[in-house]
DNA sequence: AATGAATGAGAGTTCATTCAT
DNA sequence: TATGAATGAACTCTCATTCAT
């Protein structure tokens, strides 16, 4: 088999050091979920990244840097997230909106619930900077959610009422399939989970009249 | 006032060891929602008791204990909500019922917010038994809303859906005033949040028709 | 009934304090050779005794304070035991007393096995002035055996040999269905062990010649 | 002298991981035979070995974990006693052979003095299983002594007699040399002790007919 | 005399981080 | 780059002893 260093510049490129930081966020973040960043130790991640503590301490100057790079990687994806979604929704009416965007919201949640229940147990954890720092990108995913229920309610299809709430609420119910799963799943699958919440959310703020009208 | 040394019999008489405990119990709860569990060092909860390491082992005989007794008092504190709160209920239509129920829980929501985080954060450091246990109480709650919700929907003033999906949004949606306090309390007082979170569930369960013939 | 308090010169009076001490040197004994001392709290010595850790040290000023009294009667009881011996032994030929010498030895390590088992383990946490005094008893002890087999020597019964060694050959020898206990009792009864020994070391230092020119 | 560097693959090559945890080991030995066990701190250990007690934790997983490994050489040390001996005396009429075995072995006890006061003091100490694993070896020691004296009265060398007890005193009186050193040295060298004790030994269980015919 | 809560020094152990190889 | 032995501060917990009641 014949090997060669790819160029920097070639696509597909990932510089080695970043795949072994990957590798090691990787690690972290399954062991982070499970037995929480304090009692976690720095030799358990390096164990589970395949190297040595000497070699963890190449590719990160701390095991709380490791921890802020996860949050940076969590924030990108909920900046992703956004971004993604709201392109998705270009053409779509409120509600098929709201629908849209709340599905994919909850597969997240379903997919990285590693990464929400590191949200709800480690955040204490990080630096001050990076605190803040996820709450920003935490309001930022709430205002998406607001722009697709304030699009509802001045088109008549969404009831006027308070959308900043609205949206958090829909983040924390989504949230909930990951910090509650001890007990949704004995009653739940992922998809009537999805369903049944959505549904409720739909019928709360759903101008009546008007899907009256509709119907 | 009148301080006076109440003699043993009286009403109100309080053990002193049980004060002391109680005293060590709140140090305790402040500095764990405040740092976490595995950061506050038993040090810190014994200063912040007004005592030494050696009397707080007098009286507790780990750390760990400590935490134990603390999810001991808030499922107590649970039962006793769910007990007090039916109790309270008994002459009200469902929807006062509900009204009253979510008004209450999350007034203790409010009140408790440390027992909250506590819940959200400290459950992993709790031993498996006690984990359970906490669990259960939690899964009461649900059943308690449950009941109220199940009665709504016999008596058509709710519409059919999954009631005990519903009960466990209520108390999630209570548990985010504190968890989310950090942007909540930039938008809302306890008492705009508690309403606009009522109307929004009742909002969502309401039979529209029978409200509407109501109306 | 009558009850009346003792004069204290009154025979077979022993102050309640004696009899206090008493107690706990009892139970502190009886711990001590089972745990050790290092590992026996003054808490289970109190408990033991049926008393608390503040009455406790109103009859003894120290932890070391129990341990230097159990050895003082230790001493106490070696010099007993020399002086009683000597008392039997006077109408004795040498073989004859030194066959009972041995057996009463003997029976006393059978009796007070935790006593021997304090010699050997707990020595080392005497205070130096203690330690120096349990060992002169002990010398004491051997010197009296020494006595016996010099007047067997003199009279012909023994044949000439170290007596000092031998006399330290017979304590460790009686001590040894102490110390080797786990291993002694599944082969031997007291008796038998008594038996047996007494034999090995008559037969090590009788004067055949004499014995057989006697027999 | 020169030193060098020796290659991992020379004979006599010890793993750098193994020579420190015999320096340990036999710091730790030193500080177990003078202050014991419970006494002897950890740090104590650390410092004595020119290690800080980090590292001495990278070599032994507590501190009971030190006294184990003590203990299997120990043992190990038996073993090999009772292997080497047996080799030594293949060509050997009875009486010689134990001369012999006596003789290494009170030699053995005169050099390793530390692990004779070791077994009589912090057997306690070990964990069960360890414990009974010291036992068994020194029930083994015994065997090996029984054998030669089996051996001398099937030849007639030495008289009928119980040769189980006979070989436990043997090894005691070898202990005894560790466990009586206050007052053994006073009185004589280790040579002279080694002499007189064997002479006792055989005085005690020589067939005198057999012996007087020999003469 | 009797109590037992209070003390605090010191024990064993852990672990993030460093650095010579 | 990669290693893993070395560090030492900081942790939880113990217990002989004191002393106000």
């Amino acid at each position: 088999m014949v090997t060669r260093t790819r160029n920097k510049d070639e696509v597909g490129y990932t510089r080695p050091a970043d795949s072994r930081r990957q590798q090691i966020i990787k690690a972290a973040t399954k062991l982070f979920a499970k037995k929480g960043y304090l009692k976690t130790t720095v030799r358990e991640i390096a164990r589970d990244s395949g190297i040595t503590v000497g070699t963890l301490y190449h590719y990160f100057s701390s095991k709380n840097d490791i921890l802020s790079l996860i949050q940076e990687e969590a924030s990108a994806g909920i900046d992703n997230f956004i971004q993604e979604t709201e392109e998705a929704l270009s053409q779509l009416g409120p509600t098929e909106a709201l629908r849209l965007a709340i599905g994919r919201y909850f597969s997240m949640a379903n997919e990285s619930e590693e990464l929400i229940l590191f949200w709800y147990h480690e955040t204490r954890n990080l630096q001050p900077s990076h605190q803040e720092q996820l709450l920003q990108h935490d309001e930022l995913l709430g205002e998406a959610f607001k722009r697709i229920l304030d699009a509802g309610c001045q088109s008549g299809e969404f009831k006027q009422h308070d959308t900043t709430l609205t949206a958090h609420d829909i983040i924390v119910l989504g949230d909930m399939w990951a910090f509650r799963r001890w007990f949704l799943r004995k009653h739940y699958t992922f998809a009537e989970y999805a369903a049944e919440q959505t549904d409720l959310i739909l019928s709360a703020i759903s101008n009546n009249r008007f899907s009256s009208e509709k119907t």
